[in-house]
RNA sequence: GCGCCCGUAGCUCAGUCGGAUAGAGCGUUCGCCUCCGGAGCGAAAGGUCACAGGUUCGAAUCCUGUCGGGCGCACCA
């Protein structure tokens, strides 16, 4: 059977047709609550500036034109309205035994996220930027792309130096046993190293140049792998993968930069000026595609040879879509999950275990709004390359720009103190919500893994519900609450499902048993509005793939959570619980059973949407 | 100065393509476990959707302007 909500599209359009108005645009929606009917359309509107008459009066000419699809009841004008009844028993069947699927997409997307500077512990506002990576990633995944996440290591640059100089600056030597983890460590000689400039500035700066020579010579791969390897663990820890790192010193070393720059200095756009304020240096002009600019001239390499950071990312985004190779892979390690990661390596192969990176058709860079303009710039450069592929990439890339998150009103601030790591918070949350399931679920088995997932769900969904662009002002009473719009609200109304599910189970009621007693006939209204919105899920996944806005899914996980509850406690007019599944009669138990684990699988599928666990019990 | 983004309830936020009475959470007040999990549910109170014009049968949503706030405009990244 033909999903409702596309049956009625058709057959309105036809009615349409039947009263004089051919090819008319039907949009069916869902109709508001305290309304009568569950789906409705207000195309009558559109149809009577083209007829001619009021909406009312079409209205109940279309409703009379119309012929019903299989599993409508009941059409009737509302107004200018046009309202449809579904017949709850084939609706609730269809919704709970025949889920829809996104439609596939069969595209190669790379995403490219948190991208931290290997040189410090990651705090609350790369976490933003990872779970909004990450979770992207998992969606657009869910409507059938061929996803790759790419995690760009910058280890030439001045705060990884300044980092490992510290170490020989101020002597240390990390102890396993006894201090912190690696990067909070070197973080910590990363701030007193920025301290100690004020009395031995020459000395630290001469010192840290020397250190950028060496990484860019890639010498110092080894120390850098250290602290990346601690910043992974974190990741991990918060149910994030990679499938690949990129060093910059490898995009360097391996030709990538020397290739893009290739491309770009044939370009007309692209010159070397041998006089004025950019005598020596070569400069791109971006006046054709970004007019208005005060300045539209973009330095590429500075005139001591040097390479601006922009440069090396043109040849990366280049490379990523596949205009030439240049890196060679090596696996890295296995992650959690088993996924293994790999690594761009100055001594690996093209294809290690027959995989192949980047080629993209689609470019994805999860990266903070403050870098609006740089990255306007790099993919203005895939433009002005003039070749076919460096357009098609630009057409193709898209920058996820996401707003900071601050601490109490301030931005953040490693230098200043202001700052607060992922470690500590993640720490905090799970802390949080073990002592509520102490106290909820005393006897609860495995309940070190639920607690995390509890804390930490709460924690990503706390970065993950509203719009990307805004500002999120961290605080721990909101960040990590477990009531309400929140994660374990979500959580919970899945763990109360798996309980009825467990009841049935108890009772020798699985699903082919359920799917044999069911009668769906006996079910009414409260099925219908519960599955209205369990029938939404697809569709919401594809939009928020297509929109890149993970939000739309916790929004929706939300609502389901909401509609679910709601149709669990409710209470008929005698005030007495009308709802209950396993103590319905039979035939209705199996059919409410079936529905209730359709609504389990579908808040089981948002949460993994968001890389949020979804406990059975809590 | 130029550019981008934001402004919806006391606070934090939802609100695809313009559609029905603008919705949640937190906080406040009241009610609900003799009923499959009360991390829940129901209800009350709380709104000139920043402001002013415009387009439209219809605007929180689109357009223009104004006012507030944030961010960005290096031979740094």
């Amino acid at each position: 059977m033909d999903d409702v909500v596309i049956a009625l599209q058709r057959a309105v359009e036809a009615a349409a047709t039947a009263v004089g108005a051919p090819g008319t645009n039907v949009q069916v929606q869902e109709v508001p609550d305290g309304r009568p009917g569950d789906y409705g359309t207000p195309v009558a509107f559109a149809l009577a500036k083209a007829l001619g008459k009021n909406p009312a009066a079409i209205a109940a000419e279309v409703v009379a034109a119309l012929s019903l699809p299989a599993g409508v009841a009941e059409a009737r004008a509302v107004g200018p309205y046009i309202n449809f009844n579904v017949e709850p028993a084939g609706f609730v069947r269809q919704v709970a035994l025949e889920p829809r699927r996104p439609s596939a997409a069969r595209l190669k997307v790379v995403v490219e996220h948190t991208s931290v500077n290997p040189n410090k512990e990651a705090h609350v506002g790369h976490l933003r930027n990872t779970v909004l990576g990450d979770a992207s990633a998992r969606i657009l995944a869910a409507v059938g792309h061929a996803v790759e996440v790419q995690n760009y290591i910058d280890d030439t640059g001045r705060q990884a130096a300044e980092s490992i100089f510290a170490v020989t600056y101020f002597n240390a030597r990390y102890a396993p046993e006894t201090d912190r983890k690696y990067d909070h460590w070197l973080g910590e000689l990363y701030v007193r190293l920025s301290a100690a400039k004020e009395r031995d500035g020459e000395a630290i700066e001469r010192g840290v140049n020397e250190v950028m020579h060496r990484l860019e010579r890639g010498e110092l791969r080894r120390e850098v792998e250290r602290v990346l390897k601690a910043q992974l663990e974190t990741y991990n820890s918060l149910g994030v993968e990679y499938d690949l790192l990129v060093w910059e010193s490898d995009i360097v070393q391996g030709g990538l930069l020397r290739r893009g720059l290739d491309v770009m200095e044939k370009s007309p756009h692209v010159s070397l000026p041998d006089s004025g304020k950019f005598a020596g240096a070569l400069v791109m002009d971006v006046s054709e595609f970004l007019p208005g600019l005060e300045e539209p001239l973009v330095v590429l390499v500075r005139s001591d040879g040097n390479a601006m950071y922009v440069a090396k990312d043109i040849g990366y985004q280049f490379w990523k879509a596949g205009l030439f190779e240049g890196l060679t892979f090596e696996r890295f390690a296995q992650q959690p999950s088993g996924r293994p990661l790999y690594t761009s390596s100055q001594h690996g192969e093209l294809h290690p275990d027959g995989r192949s990176f980047a080629h993209a058709d689609e470019i994805i860079n999860v990266i903070d709004v403050r870098q609006s303009h740089p990255q306007t710039i790099v993919r203005t450069a895939l433009a002005l390359s003039g070749t076919p592929e460096g357009l098609h990439a630009f057409e193709n890339s898209h920058h996820l720009a996401y707003e900071v998150v601050t601490l109490e009103g301030q931005a953040m601030s490693g230098r200043r103190g202001i700052t607060l790591s992922i470690d500590e918070v993640a720490e905090e949350a799970t802390r949080r919500a073990r002592a509520v399931v102490e106290e909820k679920n005393p006897g609860l088995a495995d309940i070190d893994q639920v607690a995390r997932q509890v804390g930490i769900g709460a924690l990503r969904f706390g970065m993950l519900k509203g719009e990307a662009k805004k500002v999120i002002d961290f605080r721990w009473e909101q960040a990590l609450s477990l009531q309400g719009d929140s994660a374990p609200y979500v959580q919970y109304a899945h763990a109360r499902a798996c309980s009825i599910l467990r009841a049935a189970a108890a009772a020798g009621i699985d699903q082919p048993t359920a799917q044999a007693a069911a009668d769906f006939a006996a079910l009414g209204q409260l099925e219908v509005r519960l599955a209205r919105v369990v029938r939404r899920f697809p569709e919401v996944v594809e939009a928020a793939a297509a929109a890149l806005a993970p939000h739309q899914v916790a929004q929706y996980a939300l609502d389901l959570a909401t509609a679910w509850n709601g149709y669990y406690n409710h209470k008929g007019e005698d005030g007495r619980p009308d709802t209950q599944v396993m103590r319905a009669e039979p035939g209705l138990r199996e059919a409410r059973l079936l529905l209730v684990d359709r609504v389990r699988a579908t808040l089981a599928a948002a949460l993994e949407l968001l890389g949020i666990g979804a406990p059975e019990q809590m």
